[in-house]
DNA sequence: AACCTTCCCAACCGCCGCAAA
DNA sequence: TTTTGCGGCGGTTGGGAAGGT
């Protein structure tokens, strides 16, 4: 023979709770002890099930459990864990002190993931959903601002084929006017040829990045050592010298947050801002990669 | 002011692993 | 060893609040 059960549902309270029933259930743990949902609801003279006192006591009422906005520190950690963990709520919620699994999933589905997927971020796999993307703009960006090069290279990494057709439309010659730096306008518009070998095309984007990556470094401007452009690499490459302003700052850079305090913030805009930049390299506009587009793109 | 739509979140549902009997 | 319930978990829902027309 098994335990017996819990209890018998028929006749037993449900839907929300009273003051009442919140004050006997307080009463009898701070009396007792949060032990024994079987027995408990019985012996604190509650009408419900052991199970709908376990939740509202370990979702509400408990003393510890605290309540209001999540700062930027907690967001930045549910975001982290969740693209390690997943849905894994009570592995998150461990994770931050006085919060509940329940909370943490609710604030996910409100606010995290609504956020996330209008930025174009899967929010599953924390990675740029390239089915969203405007390529086009990605690579006018890229050209126009290096900055957006981590996510030219997500993009390649997802689809290779679908950002070689959109960089090297078949059949036109190469158009490109190199401009002063930062001043870069690809006309995607006008097909352009932007070096890119035809033997190997797998290879051509990544080896195009590693040259660009290369003069980045040599100029000491960018500390670039990784590609993958999901968020859980992006937030854990603090080292990297991108100035998030969530990230370690750099010498010259105020972050939003300080160190003593809690952050919060009082829009959906400003959390969007903030999140973008979970995904930025910040190079210095003293930059000149003119250089770089004559060496790896013109002599091609 | 009234109605409709969207958003939010507390609470429920159903499943699973573990342990009691 | 098997059966069965408990506790815990993630997914889902429904009602109230808020916002829009």
């Amino acid at each position: 023979m098994g335990r017996a059960p819990c209890c018998d549902k028929n006749g037993l309270k449900k839907g929300p709770w009273t003051p009442e029933e919140d004050t006997k259930l307080i009463q009898y743990i701070q009396a007792h002890g949060a032990a024994n949902w079987r027995t408990l609801p019985k012996n604190a003279g509650l009408e419900r099930c052991g199970k709908s006192c376990r939740l509202r006591w370990t979702n509400y009422l408990r003393p510890d459990i605290k309540r209001g906005r999540f700062s930027f520190e907690e967001e930045e950690i549910i975001i982290q864990l969740h693209s390690m963990l997943g849905n894994k709520w009570s592995a998150i919620a461990s994770r931050l002190p006085g919060r509940t699994d329940n909370e943490i999933k609710n604030y996910w589905n409100t606010h995290i993931r609504k956020r996330l997927l209008r930025m174009g971020i899967d929010p599953v796999t924390h990675t740029p959903r390239l089915d969203l993307l405007d390529l086009s703009s990605i690579l006018t960006s890229v050209l126009g601002d290096p900055s957006s090069l981590l996510n030219l290279q997500a993009a390649f990494t997802i689809n290779p084929q679908l950002v070689l057709q959109q960089i090297q439309p078949p059949n036109h010659p190469p158009q490109f006017q190199p401009q002063t730096s930062h001043q870069f306008q690809m006309p995607i518009e006008t097909p352009t040829n932007i070096g890119l070998s035809h033997d190997s095309q797998q290879n051509s984007v990544p080896s195009y990045m590693a040259e660009l990556e290369k003069l980045l470094l040599e100029q000491n401007q960018v500390d670039y050592c990784s590609g993958e452009a999901s968020l859980n690499n992006a937030r854990q490459n603090r080292g990297y010298g991108y100035d998030s302003v969530l990230s370690t700052p750099s010498s010259n850079t105020t972050p939003l947050n300080s160190s003593s305090t809690t952050s919060f913030v009082n829009s959906e805009e400003e959390r969007d801002s903030y999140c973008s930049d979970l995904f930025n390299f910040q190079i210095p506009q003293t930059l000149d990669i003119t250089d770089f587009f004559c060496k790896y793109v013109l002599d091609s």
